[in-house]
DNA sequence: CCCTGATTCGC
DNA sequence: GCGAATCAGG
């Protein structure tokens, strides 16, 4: 397979959305995840965070880099399904898995019926990929009530290092179970629990007071 | 063991 | 330029 134009475009854009090496490859196909990410590489896209140029430091320190944080215009005043917020029953076996990234917990419970968000689906529209909602995107909600009811519903005791220990249900009860479905990289969850239990980067910035 | 991207180096 | 093999990490 050669990298036709059509192809390195797909790159670009896939790579530019985030998704992974093997992810695109599969989605090109004939290539392996090597393949995509020597073409990377390659096209110097490795990732978005080229230092131009190593800069001494005792120069113009105080020369604040604005940051270029583009704030997404957020409209909707965050719709939050409330619930039982005492269930404090943080499944965590004896891995610690310390993130460096600083991530936020989303303030979505488990097991809770998640009210429906408005969802402006136009007909013969197919939107395009627009990462730019902070919140918690119905379709992560969707994705997540979904996978419940395929949920393998494993037991605590069949929890793995790589099957989902999103809880399922209300502990107090006998209906309680993990999601159990394999989880993605080093996470905890599932890719759908995962995408709505972290918050992708930035959610809000309250910091006056 | 699963996955991720980064790098090398023969082709 | 290409990508398998390898490396380094989560």
């Amino acid at each position: 397979m050669a990298w036709t134009d059509e192809r390195v475009e797909t790159l670009k854009r896939m790579w530019g959305e985030g998704a992974s090496a093997s992810t695109i490859a599969k989605e090109l196909g004939g290539v392996t995840r090597n393949a995509v990410i020597g073409k990377v590489h390659r096209l110097g896209l490795s990732n978005r965070n080229q230092n131009k140029e190593e800069e001494a430091p005792a120069a113009a320190a105080a020369a604040a880099p604005a940051a270029p944080e583009v704030v997404p215009p957020a409209p909707e005043p965050a719709p939050e399904p409330e619930a039982a917020p005492e269930v404090a029953a943080a499944p965590e076996p004896e891995e610690e898995d310390d993130d460096d990234e600083p991530r936020t917990m989303a303030a979505v419970p488990h097991g809770t019926n998640i009210t429906p968000l408005r969802k402006p689906l136009m007909a013969g529209q197919p939107l395009p990929p627009q990462p730019s909602a902070n919140e918690i995107s119905a379709e992560a909600l969707a994705k997540v009530n979904a996978v419940e009811k395929t949920a393998k519903k494993i037991s605590l005791m069949e929890l793995t290092e790589r099957t989902c220990k999103w809880p399922i249900g209300d502990p107090a009860t006998e209906k309680f179970w993990f999601c159990g479905l394999p989880v993605q990289a080093g996470k905890p969850y599932c890719e759908a629990h995962v995408s709505v239990a972290f918050q992708p980067m930035s959610s809000r910035r309250d910091r006056r007071r």
